[in-house]
Order: C-alpha cells, then structure tokens, then sequence
DNA sequence: GTTAGCAGTCGGAGCGATTGAGTGCTAGCA
DNA sequence: TGCTAGCACTCAATCGCTCCGACTGCTAAC
C-alpha cells in the first residue's frame, strides 16, 4: 500500500465494490469488464485483479470463484466518495425526511429519537443518535418548593430544562427562612456552575460551619445531580437494530445475537460512537475486529448549532453497505437537523 | 377432551411432557419407559401413546419418530404443576435474589427493573414486568413555581410522585397574586382525582367565568398530564430479550426478527400481560397463533400491596420451557417484592 | 501490453444407497 | 381382556458420488 495504484486499478476496485456493494456476491472478470470496462478484456481485468489480491485489496473465498473486497478496498472507495461528493437523495426522500421533522418537537430527546428513527428508515440500516449533552448544562438555579409534611421538593433549573424528580424530607419541618437559607446556600455553591465542572470538584472544602447544618439537603442535591450525571450523560437512541438482520451477513443467529447485544447496551453504542474522531466530519470505520461488532462499517456524522456538537448521528450496516446513499442521507441531515433546531431556538 | 383420561394416560402425557422439555426431542416410547414406566412395556406405552394422539394431545412429526406434545398436553402438565405445587428454588437462587434485592431501590421503575432482571437470570427466559399505575395515580396538589423571565414551573404532585418537567410562559409576567389565584383554581379542578378520572370527563363545563382568564394555564396543566398519561400509561420492563435465541425453537433469523419486534414494542407486550385475566394468580398461555410469539407460552404473575395489584410479571419462553422453575420464580418474588414494596412504603 | 482460448479448480446441486431410530401390527401368553 | 415380544415397515438424516458451471490462471499469438 506504500505506492500509489495505476488509474486503472483504483477504476477496477471502485467498480468492484460497487457491484459487490449491489450484488452481495463473489465478482468476476466478466462482471467487470460488461458494466465498467468494456474497452478492454476480462483477461485483463483478471490480471490486474491477480495484481491487487496480492497487494491485499481483494481476496478470492476459492480458486474458482470471482473476487471479495477486503476493508483497504472499501477504505479507497468511501475516500473516492467523500472527494466525488456524495450520492444525492431523491426527491421522494427529502420530502420524507421533511415530512418526519414537520411536527413541532420540544423536547431534546423526541428530537433525537425521530432523527434517529428518519436516518433508519431512509437507509434501511441501524442508526443510532447521541445528544452530547454531558457535562455542559450549567445549573441556572436551585429552588426548594415545601409540600406538605415535611416534605420539600428539590428542583434545579438548568439551562436545557429542569431536573426535578426527587422529593426530600427535612427533619427541622418546613419553616420558612430555614427553606430560605437553605435556598441562598445552595445557590451559591451550584449555581453558574456546569455539572462537568461539579464532578471534578472538592465540594467538601465549599462547606464551612454556616452550610454544614444544611448538610442533608446539601447531600441530597449533590445526589440529585449525580444521578442525573449517570443517567443523562450521553443521551443514546437505537433504532432499527433488527434491520441489520435482513442482511445475509447476519442470517446467523449467533452473529445476530452478538450484535443485538452490543446495539443495545447504550454504554457501549456511546463508546463506538466517541472513537469517532473530532476533527473530521465523516468517519467511517470499516470492520472493528473486536467489540462484537466486526463484519460491520460505521458512519457517523457531527452536528453542531453554532460551534458546538450537539450530537453525533451514525450509521451501522454490513461493511458492503450503500455508502453513497448513508453520506448523502447523514449531510442532509445536517440541513434538515439544523433547521429543526434553529426552529426550536425561537421559540424559547 | 371431553372425557376424563385414565390415571395411565395422564402419567404418560407427563412423563413424555417431562422429556421434552429436557432434550427438545420427539420422545419414544422407550424413552418414556426408561424413566418413568419400567412396569410396562414400550409396546403398551405406545399404544397408549397412539391413543392420545387421536385424542389431539400430541404428535408425530413423521412415522418414524417419537411423539411431541401439543398445546393440551402443555396445559394439563401445567395444570398438574399448579396443583402439586411448584418447584422449590434451590438455595443458591434465593440468595441470589435476595441479594439482588438487597440495596435500595427507591424509584418504582428501578424496582420493576430489578425484578425483571431477577426474573430473567435465574429462569434464563425472556421476562418482563409491568407497573400498572395507569390511571389511579392521584393528584394531591398542582403547584406553580415562579422561575426568572415570565415563566413559570407546574407541578403536580401525586401519590406516587412527581410530574415536573414543564415550564410554562405566562403572559401576564409573574405577579404573586395572579400565580395564586390560578393555583387555586387548578386545586380546585384537579386536586383529588385520580388521572384516570380526569381522561373521561368533561372538563370544560367546570371552567366557568372566573377560571377562564386562566384559560392557558389550565390547558398547559392538562397536556402535562395528557403527555404522563401517553408515556406512563404502564411502565413496561423487558429484560433478557436476547435469551430466547439462545433456543432452537428460535434459531432462524426469521422467527428470531419476529419475536424481537414483538418483545420490544413496548405496547405489545402490555397487550400481551392485560390478556391475562385477573382471576387467576398465575396464568399460563400457550402457543398464541397470532402476535408473532406463537411457539412461546407466556407465563404471568400479579403482584399485589394490599388488594391492589401493582405489577405484573411475566416470563416468556418457548413451549417447552422449564414450567416448574418459573412458575417457582414468581412464586418466590411475590415474597421478595413484597418485601422489599413494604419496606418502601416504611420508608415514605 | 493485450487478448483469445483452453485446461484446471472447486463449490454446490442432485441423486441414490445406507443407516438407524422408532413405530404399528400381530400372534401368543397370563 | 390386557399385556408383551418380535418383526416388518417407514422415513429423516447422512454420506458419498457424480455432474455442472462459474471462474480463474496460463500460454501462445497478435
């Protein structure tokens, strides 16, 4: 791989796959040269294939059968695709897309989920959605609301929204400039702090001898936002994880089994998602040996509102998968997302 | 079926149910004499056998195997089971789900998924777990908390919790006496009803001319708990979904899909659990040709605190799954969840 | 460097023989 | 009348075999 391959090789792999893409099956010669080549012959084809099965692009399953691309082949072909640009949606397929993102979502996570649910669909292959939202909300406020008995419920207010399930029993009942101080206390330790910041901190050193005697509201808080911490540290949506098994490359169950059970262990589809790497837009990973999950390709795409990633959408699928059509839905995405969330913007 | 079986039959259909569950193999006459019935002859046996068959009870897959069980062999050996008493639990397992249940879980959810875990794992079937707070959640009081700029929180608070995650903007700013008087009126219409009740009334006829200048508000109330009632109408839990492949009754792709599409809509299943009736504790269903989980049989428990029943639990398997064992599974839990429900309630 | 042509390879489909598990039947026995 | 021993029969599953055809690799000629 150290030197550049002729013209004539890279058009012979970039049909390749292309028809293996299509077809599934081992690709001959012949294959070849009838849709792409017809200027030369297929002994020929055979000796360049011959070429590039030794240079490790292609492997042959058995003596008398056509050719298989090998990742490096597929690597070649979706750069030749990011550079050619990518395949463009049809109309039928925008219209849907936009269709899916007319009704009015508020909420972050409906948001995700029908992006999700669109890029699915559009494609036929699993998708899956990752609201990055993790350390950044930045706490607006805490407030206390007494209920009765001796109950206070505990609510602080960030900037995406309130996090307010947790109700609390104070032991010193609910007088009110007790709720008060403790209100004052409180604010000042959390508020304008993002929960990232929260988590590396000494909070202990922050107490002194005035806040100490507000030391269980205090825990609780903390509780609060660390719950919130592990449970909303990277919002993940899974959609059409049983497509996948529509592909022959998954007509086994044990191989079914093994992708169902990384696909749906949120923990660990975040994890695939975040060796995806920064800086470049698209990244596509073709065959990840270990983690359950070889015999597959990723594509996943960053979204941002301003500067900042919001989310990463992606695309699982069998490595001969429709490369063009996933990057051509994923970049309209990017429009149609944007919108949706510029929308949403307004109207706060 | 209209007549009554000998004593003989029924011992045959038991053993032969027996077997099969054990190897998932036609079972033959000598197979059955082997374990069971060293006092007769393989040569009675399956005349016995050639009997019940004509009785619909079970089949031969061709004319030179052993016989399987039908859905009434299934039903009479889980009618048996039911009678004798179930299968006691071997210590390892007890102490396996107590110590599952030994920390607190405080969230009904957690709890029901902890259970559905539990269930799961020693039974090594497919569970689920059903919380039915549907619609007799009662509302205590509606509370509105004044945030910064215009808007404003709307709690309500119920029995089981709180619904707090929507902030309203008010046009008429955040006057106190505005917010006041609207959290009168909204106590006056909701305060004390169940969300149930509220689904059937007519809520317009108590707005009146004095409510109607809160007219936003009261509508904003309402979607809040039109929105609780669409997501939590009952909390399902599946657990283990991917454990039915692991049976060759659900070794192809194709039936495998199918279950998972089934298992994982989360309103299919709570159809599936409201079939059982509530008569009976247990309820054992088998073979549902439609729905796509024919090949299982469903096996369900209700859970009660008090005489309110507030769960469900279910396993399901294929045909031939280990009925003794799980019907001691849930038998056991309804101990252990009481338990650790009762501690709950201690607790508030 | 390219091509036509041909021999060689190998997977897969199709077919028949063989095996063996298990039955149904019948004649004989208690 | 009920049970059993024994035997003939059936049929899925397995194996081995051949045949077919889709490809390739090679070679000799252009």
């Amino acid at each position: 791989m150290s030197k550049e391959l002729s013209e004539r090789k890279k058009k012979i792999l970039h049909a390749l796959v292309d028809l293996y893409i299509a077809t599934g099956q081992p690709v001959s010669s012949a294959d070849i040269q009838k849709g792409y080549m017809s200027d030369v012959s297929s002994a020929t084809i055979r000796a360049e294939l011959s070429a590039l099965e030794a240079l490790g692009y292609v492997d042959q399953p058995h003596t008398s059968a056509g050719r298989v691309p090998l990742k490096p082949a597929y690597q070649l072909y979706v750069g030749d695709i990011e550079h050619m640009g990518a395949g463009a949606l049809t109309d039928a397929e925008t219209a849907f897309i936009r269709s899916r993102f007319a009704d009015k979502l508020s909420e972050v996570r409906d948001i995700s989920k029908r992006a999700a649910e669109i890029i699915s669909d559009v494609t036929n292959y699993t998708s899956f959605f990752v609201s990055l939202r993790g350390g950044s909300v930045v706490i607006d406020e805490i407030k206390l609301v007494p209920l009765k008995a001796g109950k206070v419920l505990v609510l602080i207010v960030t900037d995406e929204g309130i996090i307010a399930d947790k109700t609390i029993t104070v032991s010193e009942g609910v007088r009110h400039e007790y709720i008060e101080s403790a209100t004052r206390m409180l604010n000042n330790v959390f508020a304008g702090r993002t929960i990232g910041e929260l988590e590396g901190m000494d909070l202990d050193s922050e107490l002194n001898a005035e806040t100490d005697s507000f030391r269980d509201i205090f825990d609780a808080v903390l509780a609060i936002i660390q719950t919130y911490m592990a449970e909303h540290g990277d919002d993940v949506v899974v959609e059409g994880a049983l497509k996948m098994l529509d592909y022959p490359e998954y007509n086994n169950v044990e191989d079914a089994k093994n992708f169902l059970a990384v696909i749906s262990d949120h923990d660990s589809v975040s994890e695939l998602l975040a060796e995806a790497e920064d800086s470049i837009e698209f990244s596509v990973r073709i065959g990840k040996e270990d983690s359950g999950v070889d015999k597959c390709a990723i594509i996943t795409a960053s979204y941002k509102v301003g500067d900042e990633v919001v989310g990463r959408a992606g695309v699982i699928g069998p490595e001969r998968m429709d490369y063009k059509k996933v990057i051509g839905v994923l970049e309209y995405m990017k429009k149609a997302l944007g919108a949706v969330l510029d929308d949403d913007k307004d109207k706060d």
